[in-house]
RNA sequence: GGAGAGGUGGCCGAGUGGUUGAAGGCGCAGCACUGGAAAUGCUGUUUAGGGGUGACUUUAACGAGGGUUCGAAUCCCUCCCUCUCCGCCA
């Protein structure tokens, strides 16, 4: 959620940083916000003057005099009348209310001011590039789902029968290979100092509109039709709100959480893109980072959360490039925002397979997530991060390819072999 | 699914119609005492919003929403959630 008040205070500066996303026209917003505050204050001074009312009654009636008696007849009267007041400005308060919440639901985060600007992905700008010397140097590498079928570690087929297209089924080493990228990835970031969580892969509507997936992308995410609750498509979402309403201590700040779940995604408007493969499915593993931190230190920490993930792939050397992304490319809640992509040979590219973004405080003020800094009266809103550290199918992937050698077997990277008790697939 | 109990401030826990935003305790902060600390004492300690340059002032919130009343944490209705026991089940 933007702020409200900076809007109010500064529409200008405001206008022109989003801008850079696209167009929005705040004027509506601004006019009910001038709207609601008019109403609540002279609702206000109506409830004041029946709260005086009342006191003045009490007392009355306490000191002894007659509740029938005309002076505290005439009270009551008043009293009511000014109810039937407040009456009549509730409802049109409420409305004013609702719709301003809905529009400014709607508004996407201020990209960083630091973001480049640009209308696509095509405009994102290349950070650096690593592990060159691993991108392997051989003509005919068969694609992950390929390799992975003739291994007999993957199958899409069957999955289709039992679910439908976009699944996968792994078998054997398959599994065991997904387990262990898992296990890899969350021993190195407990490591590195997060404390993981394993939380539940549903979440409520509250949920998704804190961290921003609703109300705008509910298109994306699978629904529990029965019930109030969603197919979590990140683990940012139920990490996130574990501080949900919350007022922190400075002291709990920095927190970070690494998490293993699996995640949903019902993939709408990408028909006939990636449709085979591990690279895009409506159900794949992810370890994800999460971060709460001060304000002050939410750029730095963004940094560092992109090396954890960084750190990932250097340990396997999958060769990557970690691009930034433009202010056209960026997430809808994103202020900043750094995607990690690894070279996948069959396709002569790199494919992202970290997104670490950097929120600033719009979660966490549609979360209200705060936070007390020591000494202050005041609370403010923390920052909030996360990144992938990482996607696990995608991972895979990466390895059937860059790993495959030319009798068709593929190498374990060193790391994943104590885990696997192997060496080759 | 059946039966019961309960949801009050950072936490515990009083409170059944009238200056109760809420006793008491814990925790926390400041001050005093001390060589320093403990113990003790005193003071302070919710959040969100409106108005005001400011001192300040005002409104709301006791799970949520509605109702009764001049006045509701307290009474009535609806809903949600949590816990315990039984049943079923991974």
């Amino acid at each position: 959620m933007i702020d409200l008040e900076q809007l109010r205070n500064n529409p200008q500066q405001f206008v022109d940083l989003l801008s850079r996303r696209g167009s929005f026209d705040m004027q509506p917003i601004l006019t009910l916000d001038r709207q609601l505050r008019e109403m609540i204050t002279q609702r206000s001074q109506l409830q004041s003057r029946s709260n005086v009312i009342s006191k003045t009654v009490g007392e009355s009636i306490k000191a002894g005099i007659p509740p029938q008696s005309p002076e505290i007849k005439a009270l009551r009267d008043e009293a009511s009348q000014i109810k039937t007041a407040i009456a009549e400005f509730e409802p049109q308060e409420k409305q004013i209310n609702a719709e301003l919440e809905q529009l400014l639901l709607t508004i996407p985060n201020l990209p960083s001011p630091s973001t480049p600007v640009g209308t696509s992905e095509d405009e994102n700008v290349e950070v650096r590039r690593w592990g060159d010397q691993y991108i392997p140097a051989g003509e005919n590498i068969l694609p992950h789902w390929e390799i992975g079928e003739q291994l007999g570690i993957l199958n899409f087929e069957r999955s289709v029968k039992i679910a439908q297209s976009r699944f996968v089924t792994l078998l054997g080493a398959g599994a065991a290979l997904e387990r262990a990228l898992i296990q890899f990835m969350l021993d190195r970031h407990i490591q590195a100092g997060y404390l993981e969580v394993m939380p539940p892969f549903l979440v409520n509507s509250e949920s998704l509109t804190a961290t921003g997936q609703l109300p705008k992308f509910s298109e994306e995410s699978f629904k529990c039709g029965a019930d109030d609750l969603w197919l979590i498509p990140t683990a940012e979402v139920p990490v996130t709100n574990l501080y949900q309403d919350q007022v922190l201590t400075a002291e709990e700040l920095p927190i970070y959480h690494c998490a293993y779940t699996p995640c949903f995604r019902r993939e709408a408007g990408s028909y006939g893109r990636d449709t085979r493969g591990l690279i895009r499915l409506h159900q794949f593993n992810k370890v994800e980072l999460v971060k709460l931190v001060q304000p002050e230190t939410s750029e730095q920490e963004h940094q560092a959360l992109v090396e954890n993930a960084a750190g990932i792939l250097e340990a396997l050397k999958l060769p990557y490039r970690i691009v930034e992304l433009c202010t056209g490319d960026l997430g809808f809640a994103a202020a900043k925002c750094y995607d990690l992509e690894v070279w996948l040979p069959s396709a002569g590219k790199y494919r992202e397979i970290s997104s670490c973004s950097n929120f600033h405080d719009f979660q966490a003020r549609r979360g209200k997530i705060r936070f007390k800094p020591s000494g202050q009266k005041q609370t403010q809103f923390v920052h909030t991060l996360n990144g992938s550290g990482l996607a696990v199918g995608r991972t895979m992937a990466a390895i059937l390819e860059n790993y495959q050698q030319p009798d068709r077997t593929v190498r374990l990277p060193e790391v994943l072999q104590p885990y696997l008790n192997r060496a080759v697939l």
